[in-house]
Parts: structure tokens; C-alpha cells; sequence
DNA sequence: ATGGCTAGGCTCCCTAGA
């Protein structure tokens, strides 16, 4: 089973790409993040057409998750628990079916920035609650793949100049370690696990050239429970789409489970 | 990033993104 994670920052502007995407890369399963729109607004007939069940948690003009699976979804569960004032549609959770269920969450970790405001304790405050909700699904021992834009730059290989990102909330130590320990629970970074070189980005800026000097991060994961690591035959970033005619910033990163 | 681009909407300027 492939499944892929993709910010595709406006699902109405990025449809083409997106389907275009779907065509070639083939994924039984894709997140998606900032789609911008709330649900009836989703395309959903156009993935339909292409054979994929869509789920959607969306919101006007900002942040937005879906999933599409080609095979059905079962347990599909809106919003991270945790904070019930909580109104970002940013968490969208599923059981795919199949012989061996796979678990997958799509996943839009708040930015944080800038870090003197109230917006950086609720990214660590978001990021508390996940730890706690993949703590509890853990312990169900399933297939699990906790998938999406995590706006975080794990280390310094992730990153092409780190002391430009040093006070940025998306690579502040706290937010480092907090990404540390909810890997502590027990997930693996699919990527990581397959593939440990520098300078493999996920998103590039728009701004100032950043994709031709390839100053970019790599912030756009997906977390493996141990059952489902073990399943792992192979991670990888989908690199060339981030130079298509009016690219998201993100581009798709995926999995290959044997599952 | 001393914010150079993109997207959405309360659209001719503002917020937000990362």
C-alpha cells in the first residue's frame, strides 16, 4: 500500500496538479493539508472519478485536511481531542480497509510563527495532543501512519542554511524536542528510515529563489507505528513536482507498505 | 526573512503562510 502526504496549499488552484499527480504517482492513499476550502466546496467528484473514496474536515480560507483512499474508509474521525475550543480543521483520522487495516491521519501542525505570540503555544499545545492521541492509538498495536505537514525541521541535515531558521518556531529547540518525544512514543519517520543524506527538502519558499538554490526544509512526514515500520519497504519525496506550472510550496512525500 | 511570492477574501489592501 503507497501513501502519501501533500500540503497542497489551496486544493481549488493545485486541482490539475493534483489529479495529474494522482494519475502518475499512483497512492492508494493521500493526505492532503491547507486545502482552504470548507467540505461542499471539495472537488470531490474529480477524485472520485479516479477511483478514490474521499473524506474531507475543512474550513473557510484557512488550513483544511482530506483524505483520499481507494479503498474504503472505515472510523472516520474529525479533530485531535484534547481541546474542544479548538475550531482549526487541521486532524482527520481513518481505518482503510483491506486484509491488514491500515490507521492513517492526515496532519496540519500549526506553524507557530511568530513565537512571541499565543500562536506558539498553541502549536506546542497541538503538539502535546498528539502525542497523547498517538500514545492511545499505540497501544491498539495496529497499522499506523500518522501522515502530514508537521512544521517541523527535525535536525540540521533538514535543512539547507539552519542559522536562517534558528529563532523560527518551525526549528526552535522546544519545538525539536517535542517533535523528539512524541517519536519517543514509538513512531519511525518513514523517510529517515529509508533514506538518511542531507539536503532532502519537502517545501521550498516562493519567495527569493529558494527552489533554484534548493533552499528548502523537510517538514512534511509520515510517522510509522512499529507494526506498520515493519511493513516498510520504501519512503521517498516527489522532488519534480515542485517545479510543475503553479506549484504548491509542498510537495508529496510518500510510503510503500507491504501491507 | 532586513519578507523578494502565493492564496483568499471582509478584494485595490489586509492576513497567513514557513
Amino acid at each position: 500500500m503507497k501513501i502519501a502526504t501533500w500540503n497542497v496549499n489551496s486544493i481549488k488552484v493545485r486541482l490539475e496538479g493534483v489529479l495529474g499527480w494522482l494519475r502518475q504517482a499512483e497512492p492508494d492513499v493521500l493526505c492532503l493539508q491547507e486545502i482552504k476550502v470548507v467540505d461542499e466546496a471539495f472537488p470531490r467528484q474529480a477524485f472520485e472519478d479516479l477511483g478514490y473514496n474521499v473524506a474531507v474536515h475543512g474550513q473557510k480560507t484557512y488550513n483544511g485536511v482530506a483524505l483520499l483512499s481507494k479503498l474504503p474508509m472505515q472510523d472516520v474521525t474529525p479533530r485531535l481531542p484534547g481541546n474542544p475550543e479548538d475550531v482549526q480543521s487541521r486532524y482527520l483520522e481513518a481505518v482503510i480497509g483491506g486484509p491488514q487495516p491500515v490507521r492513517v491521519a492526515s496532519i496540519y501542525l500549526p506553524n507557530g510563527n511568530p513565537p512571541d505570540t499565543d500562536k506558539y503555544p498553541y502549536k506546542l499545545g497541538w503538539m502535546a495532543r498528539l502525542k497523547d492521541r498517538a500514545n492511545e492509538l499505540l497501544k491498539l498495536e495496529e497499522l499506523l501512519v500518522l501522515a502530514g505537514d508537521y512544521n517541523v525541521i527535525p535536525s540540521a541535515r533538514d535543512v539547507y542554511n539552519a542559522d536562517a531558521w534558528r529563532g523560527d518556531a518551525l526549528f526552535l529547540p522546544e519545538t525539536r524536542l517535542a517533535y523528539q518525544a512524541l517519536l519517543a512514543e514509538g513512531l519511525t519517520d518513514a523517510f529517515r528510515a529509508c533514506n538518511t543524506d542531507a539536503g532532502q527538502y519537502s517545501f521550498w519558499d516562493y519567495q527569493a529563489g529558494a527552489w533554484q538554490k534548493n533552499n528548502g526544509i523537510r517538514i512534511d512526514h509520515l510517522l510509522l507505528s512499529p507494526q506498520a515500520a515493519d511493513c516498510l519497504r520504501g519512503a521517498g519525496i516527489d522532488k519534480a513536482v515542485r517545479a510543475w506550472e503553479q506549484p504548491s510550496d509542498h510537495v508529496p512525500v510518500w510510503c510503500e507498505l507491504a501491507a
